[in-house]
RNA sequence: GGCCCUGUAACUCAGCGGUUAGAGUGGCUGCUUUACACGCAGCAAGUCGGGGGUUCGAAUCCCUCCGGGGCCACCA
């Protein structure tokens, strides 16, 4: 052995040393190899404002885990990185920054300010890179890329200005979602429904000519400043009379038209007359559209009344104004009823202010033609969402998608390749334009607005390889393999790339898509600051290691939502000071370096070791599998059982006599070494990609040719290595072992007392195998003597194990009423199992249409049941 | 209103048509066993939400009821 592991497992004493040297090492950056198949994925970028959360290190970790296991697999493996610019909420961070020095952005000028966020960017822009190296992340940081690097920003105005040409992008006046606090539109995706309580007020409209007044529901009675008609249904008799007549807004004092529109009022609902407000409602801008409104605009772009409302109201919040509404409306006697009322609101996701629907003239892309594709690529298998149940919410919405609003009125991010001369002709074009094409002006300047975050993360599988122009990164990694993101960005993101890849590069930009689900803490709840149960990836991995965190993450990882708890950490942190201590007394006995430890010969192997070997090569064709469809929980499992229990409780304690030189020959001695260090070895990189710390911190002291366990060969099946009799022989052992263990507990003796155990196999070879290792039942039973195919005397407790007769010899003791009651059961449940068994091959329907391996599985048990219950009964 | 997920041991979850339903954590009883007390050995614990159906066979498929959760949708 090169050197000695240290006595403790102490992860913060080697993770950061060694990530250093795999970045010395240059291992996360594939080489150029047009032989080797590749494997590449994108990094869902998270924002340059973003502190690693424990959510980022789930989708890393589960990235990195796929990414190290392709990479050892032989792939030529691309793991690229990269941040998002995250136009709001970093203008948000920057301006609150500012704010602190008591500068406004408005202060400094547009020009400016970008360039504050620049620099910020370049200061601060970089944290959460750094934390995902903590994290063990083995991504390509030689190619990081940023959403407004130049080449990235080249490929935005392409895909703009091809869109634009096409048609598919348009300027116009709509009604959009407004962000009163943000100052900017915001696309339909980015408004999250919240449901509140509020009121509902009650207000009269006196109809004009009559003494009639029209009630009319709302929670917004602010609004009614700007109502330009009530609206009825045609067909309700109640209010038919007045269509067409005018009623009056109560402190507006305005006349406005009674109409009847059949879309806008359902007659069942409320009052059955509706309030209509073209300028700051949905369906009443649709209304109005329908019924030639006028429009009233009485809320402004700050959320603050205009002066349309009135010379009493303008200027004043929007919620402020409601107040004063209320209270002009009751005093003048116009407020009916306030009821409590339950509703949704719709708020900025980002701001959490509500949001104003607002007219403005915004940027469209018109979205129908490019989903179509993007629908069709799911619906024939070019790209398959996992899990599955995913495919239906993504038809769902891709089939009922609504044109996208794009421009933002933001500083911070792409601005729109458009541009306006004094005449107003406005010039869309890749490159910035000096002179108006259409009348030479060169008065021009450029369009104000930005570009939404989601339309340069739309095209990042294809900007971050180079696209537009052909580079070698672009026809080697493009498209991408598989994509590993949370559920909560498949509008956002998922989608917009899969439309945008298909349109631009003709090809999918991935053929896998992986939802990995939401960490909640241990009872299912959401993390939040407020609820104070969120968990820290950066204080775990200081408390318990990045083995142990990620570790955690993955055999939390089923699909579905991750309930966390500290705990598991503690647990999987105990794991990973199991196999450091498993290491450390392999290598205690081991005299050889995997570089010249040679073949290993099968054939020259006793029973044990090549029931080791056969587990390992199970759990490793297991493994393979797991992760070839992402089941992250069980092939980390897999691995967990195999080396806690297969290898150390089991083969670690039973090969121990042989190494400590008690037991066998030399040559014994020397296959035990050679197989120890191979199990090790082969578990080591199998475990890799999950705890790549702790892995590499032993393998590199196991003097393997390759210079890091990174590189090295992912295990495969090998068949020669299976070996189902020897695991058979080792599984009636262990049984065997473990019923004389329960025994003694059952029967009430202690550690110190030893009994005589009589195996019995009818089987020649088998009872060679009993008497070989008749020295490790002595051991790991605590026996006294073991007698292969021997008459066992009269008295002794009898028991079949898998259908191998044992009798122990139990020492005189008193037996106990509960002792004898145990045994009784035991016998009680072997026969109701024999019943059950019995009846099922007693009939004909079951052997006739049962496959018939699971017939031959029935005989085989009731076989084995019926020896067994033949043992008990002798006990009685 | 539409769509999706979900109810299995005290807790959190695997298992999703085939023998005896598993894991981790927790609990209980022993043990300083020469790598590890972040350990070892043993034990207890589940009418697989309720009901009905399909099947030789159901935790697993179908129906229904009850209970959780999510996404989408302009209900004033």
């Amino acid at each position: 052995m090169k050197e000695e592991l240290a006595k403790r497992y102490e992860p913060k004493d080697f993770e950061q040393r060694i990530y250093a040297d795999w970045e010395r090492g240059q291992y996360f950056t594939p080489v150029a190899d047009k032989d080797r198949p590749k494997f590449s994925i994108v990094i869902p970028p998270p924002n340059v404002t973003g502190r690693l959360h424990i959510g980022h290190a789930l989708v890393n970790t589960l990235q990195d885990i796929i990414v190290r296991w392709k990479r050892m697999s032989g792939f030529n493996t691309l793991w690229l990185p990269g941040t998002d610019h995250a136009g709001i909420a970093t203008q948000m961070v920057v301006e609150r920054d500012l704010h602190q020095k008591g500068i406004n952005r408005h202060d400094l000028g547009r020009e400016k300010f970008v360039e504050k966020i620049w620099e910020w960017k370049e200061s601060y822009g970089n944290q959460i890179i750094d934390q995902l190296k903590r994290l063990g992340a083995s991504a390509d940081w030689t190619r990081l890329r940023f959403t407004m690097d130049e080449g990235l920003s080249r490929a935005v105005r392409k895909v703009f200005v091809s869109l634009y040409n096409d048609g598919l992008i348009y300027r116009g006046v709509a009604m959009v979602n407004w962000c009163p606090h943000c100052r900017t539109a915001i696309s339909d995706v980015e408004v999250e429904y919240r449901e509140r309580s509020a009121k509902l007020y009650y207000i009269e409209y006196p109809v004009e000519g009559t003494d009639r007044r029209l009630t009319v529901a709302t929670t917004r009675p602010e609004t009614m400043l700007g109502d330009t008609a009530l609206a009825v249904h045609p067909d309700d008799d109640r209010y038919k009379d007045l269509i067409g007549r005018e009623a009056i807004v109560p402190i507006a004092n305005r006349r406005v038209p009674i109409i009847a529109d059949p879309i806008l009022v359902d007659p069942e609902f409320g009052t059955g007359v509706v309030k209509v407000t073209p300028s700051h409602d949905r369906s009443d801008y649709e209304a109005g559209n329908r019924n030639n409104l006028p429009r009233l605009q009485v809320i402004d772009e700050t959320g603050r009344m205009t002066r349309e409302a009135g010379a009493d109201f303008e200027g004043l919040d929007r919620f402020d104004a409601r107040k004063k509404v209320v209270a002009r409306l009751k005093d003048e006697g116009f407020l009916k009823e306030v009821k409590d009322y339950q509703h949704s609101v719709g708020v900025h996701g980002k701001c959490d202010t509500d949001i104003e629907p607002m007219i403005s003239r915004q940027w469209f892309v018109k979205i129908e033609p490019l989903a179509k594709p993007a629908i069709d690529a799911v619906r024939d298998g070019t790209i398959q969402i996992l899990p599955q149940a995913w495919e239906s919410t993504y038809f769902n919405w891709m089939e009922n998608i609504h044109d996208w609003t794009i421009s933002r009125q933001l500083w911070w991010g792409h601005r729109i390749p458009a541009f306006y001369c004094a005449n107003e002709h406005m010039t869309v074009s890749e490159e910035d334009i000096t002179a108006c094409p259409q009348c030479g002006s060169t008065e021009v300047r450029q369009e104000t607005d930005v570009l939404d975050t989601w339309f340069s993360s739309g095209l990042w599988p294809f900007s971050t390889m180079g696209w537009p122009e052909n580079t070698p990164d672009y026809q080697t990694f493009y498209p991408t393999d598989t994509l590993i993101t949370g559920f909560d960005i498949l509008f956002f993101w998922v989608a917009r790339m899969i439309m945008f890849g298909l349109r631009f590069t003709g090809k999918a930009p991935f053929s896998q898509v992986f939802l990995n689900g939401l960490v909640r803490d241990e009872h299912g709840q959401k993390m939040s600051k407020t609820k104070g149960n969120v968990i820290d990836p950066l204080d775990v991995i200081e408390k318990y290691g990045a083995d142990a965190v990620r570790f955690t993450l993955a055999v939390l990882t089923s699909g579905r939502d991750i309930p966390l708890a500290e705990a598991r950490m503690q647990g999987y942190s105990a794991f990973a000071n199991k196999i450091w201590n498993a290491s450390r007394f392999a290598m205690m006995h081991l005299d050889i370096e995997l570089k010249n430890a040679g073949r290993i010969d099968v054939d020259d192997l006793k029973v044990l070791e090549r029931w080791i070997l056969s587990r390992l090569n199970e759990t490793t064709r297991e493994v393979n599998r797991s992760l070839a469809t992402y089941r992250f929980d069980e092939a980390a499992n897999l691995i967990y059982q195999f080396f806690w229990h297969d290898f150390c409780d089991w083969y670690i304690e039973m090969t121990k006599p042989v190494l400590l030189g008690k037991h066998g020959s030399d040559r014994d001695r020397n296959n035990a070494r050679r197989v120890l260090l191979e199990v090790l070895d082969r578990s080591l990189r199998l475990l890799h990609p999950f705890m790549p710390f702790i892995t590499e911190e032993i393998w590199q002291k196991l003097g393997g040719v390759e210079p890091s366990v990174m590189v090295a060969p992912y295990p495969v099946f090998a068949e020669e290595l299976s070996d189902a009799d020897a695991e058979r022989l080792i599984d009636t052992m262990k049984g065997i072992i473990t019923r004389v263990r329960n025994l003694r507990a059952e029967k009430g003796f202690t550690p110190k007392d030893r009994f005589r155990l009589y195996v019995n196999y009818e089987v020649e070879r088998d009872a060679r195998f009993f008497s070989e290792y008749s020295y490790l039942l002595t051991e790991l039973a605590r026996l006294s003597e073991v007698h292969v195919n021997e008459q066992a005397p009269a008295g002794a407790f009898q028991d079949a194990v898998n259908g191998v007769a044992i009798a122990v010899e139990l020492p005189e003791k008193v037996v106990t009423a509960e002792e004898l009651e145990k045994t009784r059961r035991e016998l009680e449940k072997s026969r109701k199992e024999l019943e059950g068994v019995e009846g099922r091959l007693a009939n004909e329907q079951f052997v006739n249409n049962a496959p018939p391996n699971v017939v031959a599985g029935a005989q085989a048990r009731r076989a084995e049941l019926m020896a067994r219950i033949e043992k008990l009964e002798k006990n009685e």
